[in-house]
DNA sequence: AAAAATACCGAAACCGGTTTCGGCAATATC
DNA sequence: GATATTGCCGAAACCGGTTTCGGTATTTTT
């Protein structure tokens, strides 16, 4: 497999053309003291020839290799994974606009993630980096703003300083949420934050807050359930809001997955999802579709947001100033069947789930 | 971003050391005419200055880059979306346990995945390349082919010579399907084939024909429908199946979401998934799991899948001949509850649907 | 018409590695 | 003891581009 076909290089285009290499390299690179003249001569020669310069070879002297890095998370819950072909596709399609590459790898965990970046950057497989999944305190942000090496956020994090980022306004659709279940009677409206120590669960849960604050409800402990990022915890984190002496009418779920386990604990515990208890979430996965009440939640355009990170990045590792390169979205409400007018007051559950849960006691094993 | 920080180059390690960059070079490489000494020295001296070189400086003489390709078609029907984050770790850590990358990019279609895969190799990004998903007749493969560079396809094609691949036995898988259901009492056994081009879809339609013939049940070509990939066509497909004059009592379907789709139109027929008609389906995609009934289907390890194109990618590209780089490997049966014994026949189901469609077409729309 | 500026391109250095070639000293062979 | 071999490493070429520097011919300025 050695002989990959000899490829026409940069000598022999300038041979052909009876030019010199400096000539050919300028004309392509368009620099200004270049003639239009051999300018297209060498343009038609290269395309007839077929000739593409090697990106390492050019990236030896400029230092640049023209690809991003990505470097994911592989062994985390995976609420995002559904989208990572969207986010590919975006991250991918804008850097091709630009004639960039995309470079990835996985990690185990977060510093396996700030080893593999190191490397790639030492190796310069990648000029600068997307990180998503940001954390409160990231340790991979310090590592690269140690290095000096370029990067963009997808989300924040507590020391934004020198940061530029890209990211959905998740606290605006907790607020809206909030908004849209108080209009529909709901008074005791539970929360269930995200994964912990993720940038994103925090900003949700201050979201809550000032969604209660704006309709006028004044904030419980009691009706904040533990973390929940996957069906499991979500359906554990429902169940102990339920059981409690005042349950809640609906629910607001950081994560599309724990609002399918709070499906699971409202159906077990002989309740209507959508009727009885109304659950509005965040993500927007395509389970959410074909679930039975199809759930009502905030969708994030994960490809759009590929393609801005990627712009921005590539702006960044041109030089433009980090202050200058940060984005904020709004996710899509998708309205439907998970969630509607309230039903029942929550003393009403709680002897209803009295009941039910006698009920199961002498009939379940 | 100029100054990503001054790096240590093979200069500054042999300046130290008061050799020179050959010797330095050869040590790091293990060539055999440098003493042990001198070896530990460098090495010694090479981590203790944290020196790495760089990957497109090395690529510049050896020309390789130590990096697979990956081109993915997005816009084709999102069977496989939900493994991508397992294939795409499987590709990255096989490749990284020998110090490769991953270069991936998207196309739009075939046409534009030639044109990515020219490019990516012309301007060497990638070494070598990963075909995911083969059409029976597969321009990529002819391109790649023409071209000498080196790939191996995930899955099988028309034309296999001279190609490496890995693939899992789907054939295999509905060989299997028949003789379950036929054990389960079944006889009248449909098939819904998958994307019409695609190479697995000929494999699987060809092991439903081995086990109809296996178990002694003539082939009959009305009980095989439509191509369908995606829920919408499964739903069609079915609904064809369920109302022509002798309605199959179980399906096998060549794709998950093709299986949820037939879930839909039978459903709608007022039939119960998995006692009225039985379903066994082939891909494993996570929906199958919280759907009801479950879906019986033949999973696919698409992360060992990825690690596996990856080795055997790489022996490629170090020379090892293609015929000698061929895995196949089995799909795992998940034993779950859209399948059970034939609890009608054929003709009594036909009734069936007359009565219940009569019904339907008084009080429907 | 002489001087200065401009347009354009060649020569050569350079980027950071790898690899070939050759030389010297130490050891082995006869 | 002379020669051949081996072990080890330096010198320099090389990979395929980019970029700096400088020079010539032409045009503009005075």
């Amino acid at each position: 497999m050695k002989s990959i076909k000899s490829r026409t290089t940069i000598g022999d285009l300038a041979a052909f053309l009876g030019v010199t290499k400096s000539t050919v390299s300028r004309a392509l690179n368009d620099y200004p003291d270049i003639s239009e003249t051999t300018r297209l001569r060498v343009r038609k020669a290269a395309s007839a020839m077929s000739y593409r310069p090697l990106s390492h070879a050019q990236a030896i002297k400029t230092g640049r290799v023209r690809s991003i890095g990505l470097v994911l998370q592989v062994s985390e819950h995976d609420g995002h994974r559904p989208f990572l072909a969207d986010f590919l596709a975006g991250i991918t399609q804008a850097a091709s606009e630009q004639d960039w590459t995309l470079t990835i790898a996985t990690a185990a965990n977060v510093d396996d993630a700030v080893r593999l970046l190191n490397k790639l950057s030492e190796e310069r497989k990648a000029d600068g980096f997307i990180l998503p999944r940001t954390y409160v305190n990231d340790l991979r942000i310090k590592a690269l703003r140690e290095q000096l090496i370029p990067f963009v956020l997808y989300g924040r994090t507590a020391d934004i300083a020198e940061c530029s980022w890209f990211d959905i306004a998740g606290e605006d659709a907790m607020v809206d949420a909030v908004e849209r279940l108080y209009n529909l009677g709901h008074r005791r409206i539970a929360f269930l934050p995200g994964g912990e120590g993720y940038n994103y669960s925090v900003l949700r849960h201050e979201g809550y807050k000032v969604g209660l604050e704006k309709v006028g409800i004044e904030y419980d402990d009691r009706l904040v359930g533990n973390n929940a990022v996957n069906q499991e915890q979500g359906r554990r984190a429902a169940d102990l809001l339920l059981h409690s002496r005042v349950p809640p009418t609906a629910i607001i779920c950081s994560v599309d997955l724990a609002a399918l386990g709070a499906y699971e604990a409202i159906e077990h515990a002989g309740l209507a999802v959508g009727k009885d208890i109304s659950i509005i979430s965040y993500d927007g996965i395509p389970e959410g579709a074909i679930v039975t009440p199809s759930l009502s939640t905030f969708a994030v355009n994960t490809r759009h947001a590929g393609e801005r990170l990627t712009d921005l990045l590539i702006r960044r590792i041109r030089g433009e100033a980090a202050q200058e390169l940060r984005e904020l979205a709004q996710a899509d409400f998708l309205d439907r069947q998970s969630h509607g007018p309230r039903t029942r007051t929550s003393k009403e559950l709680a002897q209803l789930l009295e009941t039910k849960s006698n009920y199961r006691e002498e009939n379940d094993e």
